[in-house]
DNA sequence: TTTTACTTGCAACTTTGTTGCGAAAGCAAG
DNA sequence: CTTGCTTTCGCAACAAAGTTGCAAGTAAAA
């Protein structure tokens, strides 16, 4: 499920969307600004501080993060301004470096990931705290009929319940601040 | 699928998310305000001009509709509030009278809904224009593995594709206004 | 008809994200 | 290492969607 393998000497994820777990430890055993440069190099266009720490932040993260969550984890001293983190989103994103996933909160969320990121794949939304994490790809994708006209680019799927940091049997110290009204 | 019965001599929809034939048939057949008036009436709550007139314009809707759309559609005489119309969204979602969609745009798109609303059940979504419909009950409701100590409660499950309107051998009349960046 | 509690309207505010533009910084060539 | 071209960044202002506080209005019960 989730691969890991050695690109110039450093161990990169090639799963795009990891589980805490195994993300905490990548994140241990290797730099992840060196993922990111390396991930950046490839793609052939500018190597920037903000490109590279943002998506070092992104590799480090054991979730789905949004902007602000993003920003208050860049380092200070870095001193990235609030508009060209989202710039560097957008062109992460589209890259394929970076994932972006909408929640019920009207926030975007955003991955690591890269290029292998393909196919039905799942997310679950605790709809608690709004926290995003990805699952595991689904097997078994649904057929829907569309209406006349209708053409189906892909299928997404989200479970939707309560996280183990928002369960009632947990503490209740919660993750991320938001609770839906 | 789309089941009418009816109710104190009035036709109403037994189903939530109908889709645009039915809608428009029904919606000349009757007044869509003596639903919606009954509706409201059955929460045991008041019954308000804006709830009646909001809730009637979601019973003749093709589709789920913003804020911004339902805004335009209540008739201009009524004169009611831009916040009010907030607040009765809330209110009827809350009594299970309407249904709330978050899209990909981070805009909440409503449905008429009934208590008899549950279940699995698919959505559309457009990439370009940002519509999204409901689609029939899906049979297959797939499997996914949850993290310990995670509950799940409900699976959406969304197809992104283009709609009728959107499609590339359609006419290029867009039925709302916006496009994905 | 009066009373009371629930709703509404208004204005101000918040959050999230976008745009325009001049300044700064990568990167390549010399 | 310097020059110059182009991309990227920072700042400020803007925009859309939604929220909040509070006084005024109104549905429904007494």
């Amino acid at each position: 499920m989730f691969l890991l393998n050695n690109v110039s000497g450093l161990t990169v994820l090639r799963h795009p969307c990891l589980n805490l777990a195994i993300r905490r430890i990548v994140a241990l055993k290797t730099n992840a600004s060196d993922i990111a440069e390396e991930c950046i190099r490839k793609t052939g266009a500018r190597m920037t501080r903000p490109r590279i720490a943002v998506l070092a932040v992104l590799f480090a993260a054991e979730r789905a993060l949004t902007h602000t969550e993003l920003e208050s984890r860049l380092p200070a001293s870095l001193g990235v301004n609030r508009v060209t983190i989202y710039r560097v989103l957008e062109w992460l994103t589209a890259q394929g470096l970076a994932h972006k996933i909408a929640g019920d909160d009207r926030v975007w969320r955003f991955n690591a990931a890269d290029h292998a990121h393909r196919g039905p794949h799942a997310h679950f939304e605790c709809s608690d705290c709004g926290q995003v994490l990805c699952l595991e790809p689904v097997e078994a994708r649904p057929a829907v009929k569309l209406p006349a006209g209708f053409r189906q680019k892909a299928v997404e799927l989200t479970v939707k319940g309560v996280c183990a940091d928002c369960g009632p049997t947990q503490n209740k110290a919660r993750t991320s601040g938001r609770h839906q009204h």
